[in-house]
DNA sequence: GTCGTAAGGTTTACGTTGTAAGGTAACCAT
DNA sequence: ATGGTTACCTTACAACGTAAACCTTACGAC
């Protein structure tokens, strides 16, 4: 009867969800840089090639962890319970995407990945069907909740590509006689920056607060469609 | 005299310049995974190594890249010439954004390497300050311009991440089993795509405009900053 | 029992990538 | 002439994704 449980240390059955499991793991700590087939394999006590019996190739791990990101996202959304009728659709909507916001902030990676998948993971696609859902609880017709989906693009799940930082480009010590070329090149940033100094001093580099800026964004869509449905259901 | 001009065939001078234009050209013609420092070379005529000579390594190239095609950008939008002072600041900012996106539609590859690029390209920094510019023009204060630059986002250069194309997740071909499944798990999605195709028959695969949608999303943005605008300068 | 089969894992190896190290040929001032 | 700089090439290497083949265990049929 002992005959079953013996050697003991059989280190680890290895399978499709444990892969996708440590490969989140690795691209949380070190990027999707460090996001490597062999690095994969040693985190799970196996060799490269093993990994492929669980995964046609690396391109599916990428897809895999999308989606994996997406099935937590779920998970964490579906627990909310906001009223989504009429007016209320907006709350609703923006409570949610705060929420999924969360999420993708442990996962500052993602962004990148959605950047190179062409097709969409299903349980982003089930986001997206919930989110239209609110909408049209709210009122919406379905033309103007699918623009919304458009307009919101990146934004509905919590995150939006930051092109701007302009404490990025003078990054620093600046020369005396650099910021003045830099001023001269740059006149109205350079006042931006003055006037943002001014107004808080001693914080003219990382003073763009994110978290607002996201929400300033989220909430000036949201009004507009708010605007918009109210229009089309008068 | 005639001793300068002589073998002829010296192929390239090989200079900074010349390897980001090529490098340009690749990326536009094969997308950036076609973009190889051996390619890059071959395609100047020369090997792989000279080109570390006029640029530090690959990163280098991307910045040089995306900074090209911002200088490009900035050509263009320069040429431009829209009034923009008070309510007019509206239909300058449109303009300039929608003929930056037309020259990025000729470089699809670029928001993929935005997205990788930590540091700001000079040339989209000066895209920026004009663009602020143009809201100062209007009357916008600094901290509302500020905050219009963050909620534009990708957007002020003319593209957006698309997270939501509905075609992609069942798409080909369809068995009515695979499709009546879909569509329980995804009812919201699945009304909008009958809802749509019913409205515009034949065409339930690529049917989402994207200069339509991108246009729709702006001025969403547009309208709600303008009145913004309006709101604080009464 | 033992044997065939197949699933799960490893070994080895190949082509491609970015790039470090060092060589070479041309030119230019001394 | 000569030494130094500038531009380019040759060789080489480590890391990557993955094809091909091989080993190993488990198990049902007989």
């Amino acid at each position: 009867m002992a005959a079953d449980a013996e050697v003991g240390p059989a280190r680890a059955p290895l399978s499709r969800d444990r892969v996708l499991r440590a490969a989140v793991r690795i691209a949380d700590d070190g990027g999707l840089g460090a996001l490597t087939m062999r690095r994969l394999a040693e985190d799970l006590g196996a060799e490269a090639m093993s990994l492929y019996y669980h995964v046609a190739n690396k391109d599916e791990v990428l897809d895999g962890i999308a989606d994996a990101v997406g099935r937590e996202i779920n998970e964490v959304v579906d627990a909310l319970d906001v009223p989504s009728a009429g007016p209320q659709w907006k709350q609703a909507v923006r409570r949610r995407i705060l929420a999924a916001r969360e999420v993708l902030l442990r996962h500052p990676w993602v962004p990148a990945v959605f950047e190179t998948r062409a097709a969409m993971s299903p349980e982003i696609l089930r986001y997206h069907d919930r989110l239209l859902g609110l909408m049209r609880d709210g009122g919406f017709s379905y033309d103007l909740a699918h623009h919304a989906l458009h307009a919101l693009g990146s934004r509905a799940l919590g995150f939006s590509q930051e092109l701007f930082t302009p404490a990025a480009g003078g990054g620093g010590a600046g020369d005396g006689d650099e910021l003045a070329d830099l001023a001269e090149r740059l006149p109205n940033l350079a006042g931006l920056l003055e006037h943002i100094s001014h107004d808080d001093p001693g914080s003219t580099l990382g003073w763009c607060d994110d978290q607002e800026e996201f929400e300033f964004g989220l909430d000036l869509l949201l009004d507009g469609l708010d605007r918009l449905r109210e229009r089309s259901s008068s």
